[in-house]
DNA sequence: AGCCATGCACCG
DNA sequence: CGGTGCATGGCT
């Protein structure tokens, strides 16, 4: 299997600068994603897997994938995050509307990195649309 | 659908 | 006891 990348650029409540201290960004249950991350069981109760994410600088990052699905049983959450990831957010100083880069190798071994905000996303009103953030580089 | 927000548990 | 992350509610 080909090297995959997908990337995200951050909303203000995925930097922190919103005050939450949730500590996740949402992927969209789009398949193109969801295959990029290892597959969760959707007939278990918010299911989730630990990730291993190498840096530029050769650290490592351990993230969570969650899928909160109580909506398949008794609530209404239906949706997938990538969470724990205020320590590398805060240690490469993202803000709102830079980018996270993931990639996954043929081994299954994941990759992180960022870019830093590119100009050309501003709407009328000085307000920034950022949309789903969430790209595909290659598949 | 996606982002914002928060009470509480846990842990240092 | 303050920071962090979980789980989920709320708003747009």
């Amino acid at each position: 299997m080909a090297e995959r990348t997908i990337a995200k650029v951050l909303s203000a409540n995925d930097s922190g600068e919103t005050g939450a201290h949730q500590a996740g960004i949402l992927v969209p249950r789009d398949e193109r994603l969801l295959s990029f991350f290892p597959r969760l069981d959707p007939s278990r109760y918010n299911p989730r897997c630990h990730l291993n994410f190498l840096d530029d600088s050769g650290t490592f990052w351990e993230f969570a994938f969650i899928y909160y699905n109580n909506s398949l049983f008794d609530g209404t959450r239906n949706e997938y995050r990538l969470t724990r990831m205020t320590k590398y957010i805060r240690q490469a100083n993202l803000v709102a509307g830079d980018e996270i880069t993931l990639t996954r190798n043929d081994e299954d071994r994941y990759h992180i990195s960022h870019k830093r905000k590119q100009l050309t996303n501003r709407a009328k009103g000085g307000a920034l649309k950022l949309g789903t953030g969430w790209r595909i580089i290659e598949i």
